[in-house]
DNA sequence: CTTGCTTTGTAGTAAAATTACAAAAATTAT
DNA sequence: ATAATTTTTGTAATTTTACTACAAAGCAAG
């Protein structure tokens, strides 16, 4: 009973199939039998009755409940409903990488799903609360600056339109002087929003830590573990599937779409009744966690 | 019995909500009844047993088992199965605008699954050929020009870092001076890639004529039917599900995934033996469509 | 109005899934 | 090492669910 519980922690509204893989090092013999006969085909398995699964799979039928049941469903039917809907979507694959021997199409569809599977993760990954702090700072901010490096430029320059175009005022420098020059004159009302794929440049660490001088705010769009993520004020997380390599996909699209969910939040927020906010709320939004 | 045939007529591969509404009119008393239940919310239905169905629609339950066959189904249980199917892939059908009175979870949510939409959207209708054509075009290319203007400048922007990761000479040139001198300068061995999310901005249509008085070659990503489009030589449409409102999502994500295509493809094929290009393929490439 | 055809429902049957319980395996304590 | 306890797995019975055969009702044509 104890496991049971414990094993349901797995479950989540991610796809049926992603979860089944990742728990299957987790799971004991008989379990073990039954996920890898229904991975090897999934669609298959949605096919078959319990009987024939658990005779396949070298097992009992109750056996087969129970494991449906593990999984956050209310038994079989309802497990071979969620397969259904995940075998169907065919993002399970994402686990493989771009090969070189890859056609068109394969590499295609394969970034496209990996991508799909990123944006996937960052819906379960993602705070809202983060976002509300997020964009309440950049609302109330009087000048925000945006940073990023070599492949974030790219995306800070993203940030910088999308921003302005909800009404704000927002600044990217282009070059690292610039970006320097505005780190350490901080005035009160400024934002600092510095982007980075891995946290850990050299440059951007140093406009944060001039930033930091002078107690000025910092969101940060960088992986959690890092240490621009450390001298951060709020810090927007953006969790990933699996880490492969820069060719099978970037994330540069979860980044992006990050992007757009705070400039809708800055457009509803702005058009609906101008939130006034309370001293505790700004605290929150701007102390170091 | 004829009838039942004639009605087996109208399933197809595609998706069976479409299906049952396209139905919808021919049936007759009781099919009816039980399609309106269904359609009603589809997602539910694949969580109700026959008999709940039946008595929710007024009908019996054969009535139900004999509607599901006539859907090309085997019985109920299978034909929820390709209703759980089909709901899943209406969710990236249906497109959710952000409204003014959304919380924080709601408008992420709703803007992170219109983007998935659209890149499911994407990659139905992405022409795996037009793919290979820019690449060989990309790789054989002396120098490639990139412009993007707006919003699609960060997008600009992110190609060229992708391109010059990938080990090709690509420059995208910040103001529009630098963009026509670029355009008007053409030499053998250069490539344009422009880009724009309208394909209608009346500076860019400048740079695409500019770039054909030369003959040059030019690759666009830009909606399928636009000015831009029409001027250039290879077109990498992307679909969308829908028009939505700028607020609700931005296709840029798309566009960027279009982008991380592109450079793996000019990665793999670089990597694996070097694809000597005969003319013809080259014709293909450089020919207006 | 009646004959033949189609459609719908009732009742019974078959199949599938679930539960309760007992046996087996594994773990812990003595 | 072995007995006791816990956990895991399977057997058998039960319940639920879906399906089939057949009969009744509705409808159209003669």
């Amino acid at each position: 009973m104890s496991q049971t519980n414990k094993v349901a922690a797995w479950s989540s509204e991610l796809n049926l199939i992603c979860e089944m893989r990742s728990a299957l090092s987790h799971l004991n013999k008989t379990e073990k039998k039954i996920a890898q006969n229904i991975l090897a085909d999934p669609e298959a398995a949605t096919q078959k009755s319990i009987a024939v699964l658990a005779k396949n799979s070298g097992v009992s039928e109750p056996s087969v409940n129970r494991f449906c049941k593990r999984f956050d469903t209310t038994g079989f039917p309802d497990f071979k409903l969620k397969l259904a809907k995940a075998a169907v979507s065919g993002i399970w694959e994402t686990v493989h990488p771009v090969k070189p021997e890859d056609d068109t199409g394969k590499y295609t569809t394969k970034i496209i799903n990996n991508t799909i599977a990123n944006l996937m993760a960052f819906k379960q990954s993602v705070s809202y609360q983060q976002i509300q702090l997020a964009v309440d700072a950049l609302i109330r901010a009087k000048r925000i600056f945006i940073v990023g490096l070599g492949g974030s430029s790219a995306t800070a320059r993203d940030a910088e339109c999308k921003f302005f175009q909800s009404g704000l005022s927002a600044c990217y420098p282009v070059d690292l002087i610039m970006q320097r020059m505005v780190a350490s004159n901080y005035a009160v009302g400024d934002l600092y929003f510095l982007i980075s794929q891995t946290g850990e440049t050299k440059e951007i660490i140093e406009v944060a830590e001039l930033a930091k001088l002078n107690n000025a705010p910092i969101i940060c769009l960088a992986p959690e573990i890092s240490r621009l993520s450390r001298l951060s004020t709020l810090k927007l997380k953006i969790g990933r599937v699996n880490s492969l390599d820069r060719l099978s996909f970037s994330s540069q699209a979860t980044y992006q779409v990050m992007l757009d969910i705070l400039a809708a939040g800055i457009s509803v927020q702005k058009n609906t009744t101008a939130r006034i906010l309370n001293k505790d709320c700004l605290k929150e939004c701007y102390k170091v966690i």
